[in-house]
Formats: C-alpha cells, structure tokens, sequence
RNA sequence: GGGAGCUUAGCUCAGCUGGUUCAGAGCAUCGCCCUUACAAGGCGAGGGUCACUGGUUCGAACCCAGUAGCUCCCA
C-alpha cells in the first residue's frame, strides 16, 4: 500500500473520535485508582468557539490525557452555562427580527422562545470541542440551568439567606440601561474615553445677581438633579458661602452649599455639583448629610418625569443640549477637553448608569475569608502566582455582591411578597403562603407574588464544581466524594473574581470537610457536603492568557479580527492547530495569534509522519548482524530519551506547558529524526535500501512507540492513527490508554560523549559547506588526538553522518588539508581543490584570538586574589580546567599556523 | 489616584541559588542543495550595549535604588 507523502488529518481525526467514543475511552467512574479532575469553564450554550477557547480546552485536554496515560482515572466534567445576560440579548434580538418585542410577551411565553433558541444551538460549542479532540466524558454533560442544578442555586440562596448572608436593599448599582438590567461591580470595563469638562455657574441664593459659584462636571445632564454643591472646609475661596444656597440652572432649584473634606481642591474649580441619584460617592455624600434624593435618568437611559425637562430624551442627546442650552443663558464659563474613565457594560457595551435600585446582595466580608487564606497559605495554587498578589487585593477590598439581575433567563429568585410589604424567602408558593399568612392572616394564593428577578449567572457557576458531581442533591453520592476536590482548573485571568474565587468561596461555604463539623451543620439544618478530601473546589489554578491579533488586540466577534477555529483546524489540523496554540502561550501571557503557528504545527505533524514512512519501509533481516554504529546509537537515543523525558516531567509538573511541548519537539525532530533515524538508517546499494537487522529495527519501533506516547497529549489523532498502523493491534490497544513511558537515569556518560561527536561532525559538514563540496563526494577525515584515549566506537557513526570514505587515526599532522581543532583533538580533512593558505590562516587566527582572550579572562580571574578566596572549591577547580583546555587548544591551533606558513 | 507586573535576537519567549564562552530556544531571515522518509524538507550561516542610569560584589541579564516605556488589576 503506497503511504501517501503528506499526513492527511482528514482522514484521520473523525475516525479516531468516533473510535475513542465507541469504547468510551473518555468515561471515567468511581473506582480504586486515583482520579484525576477537571471541571470545564462552562462556555456560554449559545454561543460559538473561539480562540481563548481553543486555547483553553487544548490545555485541559493535554493535561487530562497525559493523566489518564500515566495511571489517573481522568474525569474532563464538560458542560455549558446559561449566562442569563449575553443569552437573553441574544433572544431579544432574534425576537426583534421577527417583529417580536420582549415587552410584549409574558415570562412564559419569553422562556418558551429562549429554550428553543437554547435547544438549537446549545450543542454547537460542544460538537466543536470534538473537532479539537477534547477527551470530555460527554456522559457526564451538564448545564447551569438544567434543574438539579437550578434547585441547587435556589437551595443555596434559602440557605444563605437564612444565615443572615443575603439581603435586600435600596443601593447604588452599575446600572445597564440596554440590558436593563444591574450588573456586578467585576461586569463593569473602565475605559479611558475623551470627554468634555464643562464649567457651568449656579447662581448663588438672595445675592446679587452677578454672584456666582463655578462648578466642573463632565455630566451635564445631571443637573436636574443636583441637590447639593459641595466645597471643601479648608477652600479659601468659597469660605464665605457658608450656611448659602444655591438656584440649581434651568430648573432653579435651591439647593444648600455643604462642605466635606472629600472634595479635591485642586479639581476644575474645587467645586462640586452633588447628585446623588447618579454617582456612587454624590450618593454616599448625600446619606452623609442628608440630601434629597432625586431621580431624572429612567432605566432606559432616557429622562425620567422627575427631571421636568428634556423628559424622554437620551442622556447623551440631553448632555449636548443641556450645554448649549446652558450656554445661549451665559452660564457655560468654559469647556475643557479631559480624558476620564467611564465604565462601560461587559455584556452589552453600553454605559453603566449608577443607579439606586432595590436589589438582592450577598454579603461578602466573612464569607470570603477562607477562599483568601487557603490562596495565601498555598492550599490552593495560582499558576502563575503572580496572580496571588491580584487575588489577595481584590479578596481584601471585596465588596458585597449583587446577586439579582432584571432578567428571565435564569433562576428566578425565591423570595415571595404579599400585597401589604412582607417577604419570605422559601422554595414554593405554597410554602410562602403559609409562612407569609402568619403576618397577614386574610392573605390568598393570588395575592402571592414571586420576585420578578433572576440571579446573576455566577450565582450559579460559582457552585460548579459541586453540582456538576450532584454534591447538593446527593450530599454523600459517590461522585462528591470520588472527584471532589478537583484537580486542575484551567481558565482565563479575566474570570477570576467573576468565577474562581467564589468557586473557592463556595467549597469553603459548602463543604466540610470534617465529619463532627458536618454533623453540628446537619443539626443547624444548614447546606453543608461532607467531603474528607477537603472543601477546596480545585487544587491547581491554571490561567491562560488572552488570545491577541497581530497588533495585540483582542480577539472579539465586533472586530471580526478572530480567525473561525473549525476552519483553522480544517486547514492545518487539529493537532496542527493545537501544537501551534500551546507552542508560544506561557501560562499567564498574552496569545499573538498568527497562523503561521498553526504551519509549524502542521509541518511538525507531516515530519513525524514522514518518520513513520521511513521505518515502515524498511524491510527486516532477522539474521542481519547489528552494525557497532547502530548500537551504540541505539544506546545514545535511549539515553537522550530518558534525559528529554526526565525534563518533560519536570516540566509538565511545573505546568509550563509550551516548554514541555516545545522539550518533546526537538526530542522528536532532532534527536530522533535529524541525528538517530540518520545514524541507523540503512544504505543505499544498487537503487536500493539494505535490509535492516533485527535488533536495530526493533529498538526503534519500541523508541518510537515512546516518542508517540510523549506526543499523544499534544498531538492526540496523529499519534493514535500511527500508533495503529506501525503495529498489528486489537480494538482498544489504543495510544490514548496506553501508558506513559517510565523515565528512568540515562546514561550521561554516552551523551557527554556524544556531545563531542556531533561537534566533530558539525565541523565536517561545515568545511562541506564553505568549500562547496557535493554531499555526494567521499571525503577523508584523521584525527590527531592530543589528549586522552582513542574511542572509535562514533566512527562509524561519523563517516556515516558526513559521508567519508575513511577515517583515521594518525600521530602527524596531515599536510595540504583543511583543519579544525577541538579540545582534546585535530582533525583534517584532505580536499582535492587548492587551499587558500591566506584564507586558511585568518581563519585560524581569527580563533586563536578568541582562544586567547578566552584564556585571558580565565587567568584574570584566577589571579584575582579575593575570587581565590570568595570562590566556591568547585569553581575554581572548572576554571583552571578551562585554563588547561585553553591552552592545549592555543597550542595546537599555533602549530597549525606555523604549519601553514 | 492606589496596587501588581513586564522590558533579553525581526517575532514569541527561556535563562533556577549572581559564577562554564552565558547571552540561549523555536519561528522568521540569508546562502547552498529537488541527496529515494519528509521542499510542509536537508545542511550551513548571520543576528542581541539583556530598556536606561547609578550602586552592591572578586564577579551582575540575575541583587538594590532611581528614570523611561508598556500591560493588567482596583478606585
């Protein structure tokens, strides 16, 4: 059967998959072995993969894999997550395409249409994982909002809000005025934008009417509704308005002149207009001295009736008219240009409104303790740990959490009023009618009402890796108490107070790991697992980076600067694409994404194929005697094998993943195919390859059987397809189960050796090259050797490698040839064109003066009395050997010239 | 405004406890070669004042201080 030249993934990748499925290869179920545990960052159901997802799931999936070849019950938990916001956008949207507006639909019937939108394309993410290879249990497939999980969201705000940690409250939010909704404080993106400082005069109260107080602001808009001007006690300039007041413009509203030392001095005019429905601190000032609170932007983002004026109109149409209003009055001073940071929706981009609302929080002070100790004391590990530093600042400055989101698509808050102002917090209306008829005994069923509000996505995320092992409805299931704690948890840095934290926040909530704790838990009645392992949701962070373009901006579907991941993979492969992703990432560092990666990726799996083609051609002598050469490089690779392997353990438990890979690279494409396969490969005699012997051929099938297991995790359809066909197998003898080779002490003498008879042979190939030698011309090499014994086990290997017909040992130089001198030896190469002496000499010189300087700076230090007496023993040692080594080489290069002369 | 981090070859990055000629890797670049595994390849070559300025040290890419630039987080 011809093998074709190129590898084709093609044909391979659906077939292994499908394979791979067939005997369930992914399944993981509880049983004696260690597990080994990854929870997958739920991607949102609707959406689409792009590249921090290929990035992502390469790695967890490069992890798992290699845990399960090395013994792990490997469990990948994937699944998706309902993200209520971005979700319900898109549902609006496509609604709107119809004609459909939200507003005019009931709850009900706007479920309907999201869960139809959800059964359509919630699986498209999922299939594409497939495409990448992910070794998912697909079995084990779960999502956010699919009711075990939904009742465990609501169970745990009962529960929290039973513990007195949830409450509901009139505060100021981040308010986003096209999705209508609150977000959290981590939803909001500040962005430096250009803006405008406008200096408008507010008349002062009872005076003259040319008096005036300037004030700064880059929100005119929100004149309306200011309540206060606020100076600072010490400011000179307005000393004297004290126990004033002021005519708010347009409106003439008299508002007082308050004086706090919040103010900045040295900001536009140190004076400040107070508007406490519309700014976080106008809003703490107004509770601090008791200001009237007056709301004139609507939620929508258009004036509210309680501006009187501009009503209807959007805040940013009313800032320009508000300013040229302003200004035909004469009450513009002047308008500066500033750059400021404004926040802006992480959702739907739109600018965050503060605005008081009456929302659900979760307390965050106490509860958040532990999930920042367990980081500190390194129970839990941030990779890399210069996150730790981020972690520790924002877990010590965390605010309380806002927990409720004017929203359908998500869990529905289980809080119930009745028609006079009460609230219970319980499961079911039946259950709030009971307990709400004990303060309002006439109450009916329909006077009941259900909090018309859902909880923030990670209010249910955060429980993730509890509830995707059933921890909360089966508390003592064996799926909590195998897999729990997890291992590795691979995500974004962007996600990490979003998500990571208060998934350690809710093992530590949730989960106990000690049974007398669990037990006074039980009594209390309060939520809690019981889990000897530990509460700790994973054991290992892993943050990836950002996926950039070529000019570093991030990747996102509104640039359309995101290469479409399938088609990548159709075109280099998956493995391709995987390999070039994993090569240049570092854990924590930024992505460059260019295609170019995915080449190298693809060229890397048309070499290891090509290897495969060259030790599948060969025919076997069984009888054949194994060569010296072969022997002892069959000893040298089984060296150079486990030193790389050695070092890609190392490495892998480091989780420097793209060292590990690029380790196992030059392991596979210089070691093995450049120098091993060259130095066995059998002759060409007659138009034909000689038969290779027995031993050498089956070292190397078992050298290559090891390399393809290092590569599986990387490049897993490449290895599994060869691994099939480089050997007669069964069904499910398969790469992907088979068993990570053991590393054991190579043998360092042989690779030091070999070290000297790569130079040797580099040297060779070198003088080739400058004098414009065929490859295909014999030449003849003879060593001089000054220093040490004679081995001539590499000979073979060197006239092989360079292509001569003789290499000899000889005690005098060797005149008319091309020389060059290594440490312990010389060697010459006769060649039939002239020498150029001159061109032969400043060569030589030119080494000579490096040697020299070398020596040089060798007996600078040497003679360097304090580095004598500072110096570690062995230091000094390694430097009068490299003196030694120097000089011996000066020696011999100063001979060679005289020679030449 | 507060905090963290980064700056090493054209690009992306290694460089551990300061000590080998320690300045490295991959890619890219430049030569030569279509040598029966692979041109998606082979062989070879060039390329860096380790951001800058000082300091500590026998010795600094590495430690310290300052300066500049960049990034991220928080407000």
């Amino acid at each position: 059967m011809e093998i074709p030249k190129t590898y084709d993934p093609k044909i391979t990748e659906d077939k292994w998959y499908a394979h791979w499925q067939k005997h369930k290869f992914f399944k993981s179920t509880p049983d004696k072995r260690e597990p080994y545990t990854i929870v997958i960052p739920p991607p949102n159901v609707t959406g689409v993969l792009h590249m921090g997802h290929m990035l992502n799931n390469t790695i967890q999936d490069v992890l798992i894999r290699m845990k399960r070849m090395q013994g792990y019950n490997a469990c990948w938990v994937p699944g998706t997550d309902h993200a209520s916001i971005a979700t319900e956008a898109k549902v609006v949207a496509l609604l709107k395409e119809k004609g459909i507006k939200k507003s005019d639909l009931t709850r009900e019937e706007f479920l309907k249409y999201a869960w139809e939108w959800k059964d359509k394309y919630g699986g498209i993410i999922l299939k594409q994982l497939e495409k990448l290879g992910a070794s998912c249990d697909w079995d084990r497939t779960r999502f956010t909002m699919e009711d075990d999980l939904s009742e465990a969201v609501i169970d745990v705000f009962i529960d929290l809000h039973a513990k007195g940690q949830i409450y509901r409250g009139v505060r100021m939010v981040n308010w986003d005025p096209q999705g209508l909704t609150a977000v959290s404080d981590e939803e909001v993106i500040h962005k430096e934008v250009n803006s405008k400082l406008y200096y408008v005069k507010y008349k002062i109260e009872n005076s003259e009417p040319t008096e005036y107080i300037t004030i700064a602001t880059t929100r005119p808009e929100t004149i309306l509704g200011d309540t206060a001007i606020c100076v600072h006690p010490e400011d000179e300039r307005y000393k004297h308005l004290k126990g004033k007041r002021v005519l708010v413009p347009i409106i003439n509203r008299s508002v007082p002149v308050i004086f706090d030392d919040y103010i900045d001095i040295e900001f536009g005019t140190g004076a400040l207009k107070v508007t406490p429905a519309h700014d976080i601190n106008d809003y703490n000032l107004g509770v601090k001295h008791g200001l009237e609170v007056i709301d004139t932007i609507a939620a929508d983002g258009k004036m509210s009736e309680a501006a009187q004026f501009y009503v209807g109109e959007d805040r940013f149409a009313v800032r320009k008219k508000i300013a040229k209003d302003l200004d035909e009055m004469g009450l513009i001073v002047k308008v500066e240009d500033i750059k400021n940071k404004v926040g802006y929706s992480e959702r739907t981009d739109a600018v965050i409104e503060p605005k008081l609302s009456m929302q659900w929080f979760l307390k965050m002070d106490t509860i958040s303790k532990p999930a920042l100790e367990n980081v500190l004391n390194g129970e839990i590990k941030l990779i890399p740990e210069k996150f730790t530093n981020t972690y520790k600042h924002w877990m010590e400055n965390v605010h309380d959490w806002c927990i409720s989101r004017q929203l359908w698509w998500g869990q529905q808050i289980p809080a119930w009023y009745d028609n006079k102002g009460n609230t219970v917090v319980c499961k079911t209306k039946e259950e709030a009618l009971i307990k709400l008829r004990v303060k309002n005994l006439e109450l009916r069923v329909e006077d009941v009402k259900q909090d018309e509000d859902v909880l923030d996505t990670w209010f249910s995320s955060w429980l993730w890796p509890i509830s995707v092992f059933d921890g909360f409805k089966n508390p003592d299931g064996e799926d909590i108490r195998y897999y729990y704690p997890t291992n590795d948890l691979v995500t974004a840095p962007e996600i990490l107070f979003f998500w990571v934290a208060r998934m350690i926040i809710a093992g530590y909530e949730f989960i106990t790991p000690d049974e007398k704790e669990h037990q006074r838990k039980i009594s209390k009645k309060e939520l809690s697992i019981y889990n000897p392992k530990g509460a700790k949701p994973f054991t290992n962070v892993y943050l990836t980076g950002i996926v950039r373009d070529k000019q570093g901006r991030k990747m996102s579907k509104s640039l359309g600067n995101s290469p479409d991941p399938i088609e990548l993979i159709e075109k280099y492969g998956a493995d391709g694409v995987r390999v070039g992703m994993l090569l240049c990432s570092p854990a924590g560092n930024d992505l460059p994404f260019d295609e170019s990666m995915c080449e190298q990726g693809r060229n890397f799996s048309n070499k290891i194929w090509n290897a495969f083609r060259l030790i599948n051609g060969w025919e076997v002598n069984p009888d054949g005697k194994q060569s010296e050469a072969s022997k002892i490089s069959v000893e040298w690779f089984d060296a150079k094998f486990n030193e790389q392997l050695n070092l890609i353990n190392d490495l892998y438990s480091k989780y420097r993943m793209s060292e590990a890979l690029m380790t196992t690279y030059k392991l596979v494409w210089d070691d093995f195919c450049a120098w091993y396969l060259e130095m066995i490969k059998p002759e060409f005699v007659d138009g034909k390859s000689l038969p290779i012997d027995k031993a050498t051929y089956d070292a190397t099938i078992i050298f290559f059987e090891k390399i393809l297991k290092v590569l599986h995790p990387f490049m897993p359809f490449i290895t599994e397809e060869i691994w099939h066909l480089i050997a007669e197998r069964k069904e499910k003898d398969c790469i992907i189960v088979a068993e990570w080779p053991i590393a054991v002490k190579e043998n360092t003498a042989i690779l030091k050796d070999f070290e000297v008879v790569m130079e040797v042979i580099s040297n060779i190939r070198t003088i080739r090259k400058q004098k414009n030698i065929s490859p295909k011309e014999k030449l003849k090499v003879f060593e001089k050797v000054n220093q040490g014994e004679i081995i001539k086990s590499y000979d073979g290997i060197i006239i092989k490698l360079c292509n001569l017909s003789s290499f000899e040992y000889v005690n005098q130089k060797v005149d008319g040839a091309l020389s060059f001198v290594l440490k312990h030896a010389e060697f010459y190469v006769p060649i039939s064109q002239n020498i150029d002496i001159e061109v032969e000499k400043e060569r030589l010189a030119k080494d000579l003066e490096y040697n020299k300087g070398f020596l040089k700076s060798v007996e600078i230090k040497l003679s360097n009395e304090k580095f004598v007496a500072n110096a570690k023993p062995e230091m000094i040692a390694n430097e009068k050997k490299k003196q030694a080594d120097a000089e011996a080489k000066i020696k011999a290069i100063e001979e060679q010239l005289m020679s030449l002369s």
